[in-house]
DNA sequence: TTTAAAAATACAATCGATTGTATATATTAT
DNA sequence: ATAATATATACAATCGATTGTATTTTTAAA
């Protein structure tokens, strides 16, 4: 904000009138004359007249902001949300405060507080990994501040949340790698504190059941689900004395860096030894070769109905119970990865 | 804002004490008594007092806010930025309003006037494809707001940019791509009012006729650089008589659109037949086969760059000229899809 | 002990817009 | 023309924090 900002009462001096009445033909009030209005319109726009929001808000105790915690801006599942967000947000008039915990729970304590402070009217989040203690977002619900949890929430809080059918999904995965004639299904998961990797997990460990395979603890590998740890899992799946023939990650990354370690360090062959599964279907997993089967998952489209849900609850417009889950539509992606089973030893004994 | 925010004045009249006061206590003033300044201190916390940064705001005339306005936030190159811009911005204690334009001049505008009214202190844009008129930037200008760009900028306007030597890089693409034998090199170029896209195609063009090589406008191909331009430019290019034995695209994903159209659609090998040269060195370029050669260009570091410089403009502690041109290290990533010329017919011939 | 100087706190205006209430002007009915 | 009503505008308080100035309290000096 600089020096020679023009508020409206120096377009009300200007015009020999009151502030008041500047107020009310600039937000089209039928208590000031048409022709009032047209005469401060013009004078507004000649002055160059800017309204300041922050004055504004201050008065009318309403932010129109909306705070967002994400735990890394740069993954395409969550800048894609972040533009859904966004699209509504701006639509309906809202700003939005984007912050990122970096799957660190410190971090995301001082995002709620910075959040809080600039007083945002209601939260959009997918929790850090490391967060198992709720305190800072339960607080913005005992102000009365509407939070809406989408793909990562905090199963203790009553809030909504934008989610996936992760159980259903990884089960059709699982069924999936199944049907290609697969045993020993292998699984990265992720940090147990977050339902949706044991919603996953679950899915998986359910589908084995369901078509009367054994579940193998040790065929479960739980990590962040980071390039490195992508890397380190496969490694130990491949050191076991019984191989797994398919591996259902629970994101596309790990899924992706296995693949690759797979390719550039061993002899195997995807999917003629080993069949890969991810989930998010993000851009690399179609540019891979072979192309990653995974779940497609919209970020964009969550991150809309996200936006219009707490949009609708902030408005105090929403009839359905505040902890509604509301769940989207994920579809399996089937692509080369877990295409046709050919083990290698077969493969050398024709060669 | 909901209705029981406690505030400063709650806070004063608990402890029979004025605001002032309080107010002095909680910034630390040398003003009030340390033992005060723990009294109240304890006070806010017990009372659960939040500040409300708008009210300070308004009064010390200061939004601490800084608005970005980007083509696209789901862009790697520019989440990693924006990624950038909030480690700093957080930081130095500000806020960031993201804004995108989609790549339109209309939603620039729309998105400029909105950051103006909620009188953000600086402006971090790239921007977008449409634009060329930019009276909507200048505004901040002439208002005293610092501006900088971060890598596509307006050439009229008087503000620092924050860049890489877009000339120089793809010179040295394009002698990498020379060295290796190439002779007829096409470019994929971006909107030709991008200054960073006329600056590529000149050091194309340069390093062209520095080694002796003809510039055939045929072998340029002009578009938005979106997936379908990269799968339409390739179609041109091999429907020429006298088709290019490599590739220079302004960007990855054009470059990996026709890799892919070459793999699934043509029986042209990469890099036997023509070698491929991208830029920007998206996540997508180490994970497509042949790895994509690339320019790296840290979104992160430019974010971080840029908002460090537009903080210290806004402070007025930059000694600088405004329109300062920060040139940021980028590195040629060489990767298998500018190896070897094979030319397919050669191929053939031996097997 | 009195007084001057320093330290701590209180008072009051302010940022720019909004809004309930009061007043002035215009319109209609009698 | 006058009262009664409707319409248009002005007045003033307010949101929550900040900050220059005034006042009170404490400390030090005489």
């Amino acid at each position: 904000m600089k020096k020679g900002r023009v508020t409206i009462h120096d377009i009300a001096r200007h015009l020999n009138i009151d502030g008041s009445t500047v107020s009310r033909a600039l937000n089209n009030s039928p208590r000031v004359k048409p022709k009032t209005i047209e005469k401060i319109k013009k004078a507004a726009k000649e002055l160059g007249y800017k309204p300041n929001v922050m004055a504004a808000n201050l008065r009318t105790q309403s932010s129109k902001t909306i705070g967002v915690i994400v735990p890394w801006i740069s993954r395409y599942f969550f800048s894609s949300a972040i533009s859904g967000i966004e699209e509504i947000a701006y639509a309906e008039g809202y700003n939005v405060i984007i912050c990122q915990s970096h799957d660190e729970y410190d971090r995301e304590v001082a995002n709620a507080y910075t959040l809080f402070a600039n007083r945002v009217e209601g939260i959009l989040t997918s929790v850090a990994m490391d967060t198992v203690k709720y305190d800072h977002l339960e607080q913005f619900i005992d102000e009365g501040i509407p939070l809406v949890f989408f793909d990562r929430y905090a199963p203790d809080i009553q809030a909504c949340r934008v989610v996936i059918d992760d159980f259903q999904t990884a089960y059709q995965v699982t069924e999936h790698l199944i049907s290609g004639g697969r045993k020993r299904i292998a699984h990265f998961s992720g940090p147990s504190n977050l339902n949706i990797y044991t919603d996953r997990l679950n899915g998986y460990k359910k589908a084995l059941e369901d078509y009367g395979l054994v579940f193998d603890p040790n065929l479960v590998f739980e990590s962040r689900l980071l390039i490195d740890d992508g890397v380190e899992g496969i490694k130990y799946l491949l050191s076991l004395p019984d191989r797994p023939d398919a591996l259902f990650s629970s994101n596309d990354l790990a899924a992706i860096a296995a693949m690759k370690y797979i390719h550039q360090n061993t002899p195997f062959s995807v999917p003629g030894d080993i069949a890969f599964a991810g989930f998010s279907n993000s851009p690399s997993a179609s540019i891979i070769d072979p192309g990653l089967t995974t779940v497609d998952q919209s970020g964009e489209e969550i991150g809309k109905i996200a936006a219009k849900r707490l949009i609708a609850e902030i408005r105090g417009e929403t009839d359905k119970g505040v902890n509604e889950i509301v769940t989207i539509n994920s579809n399996l992606i089937v692509r080369e990865s877990s295409g046709e089973k050919v083990p290698r030893l077969v493969k050398q004994a024709k060669s």
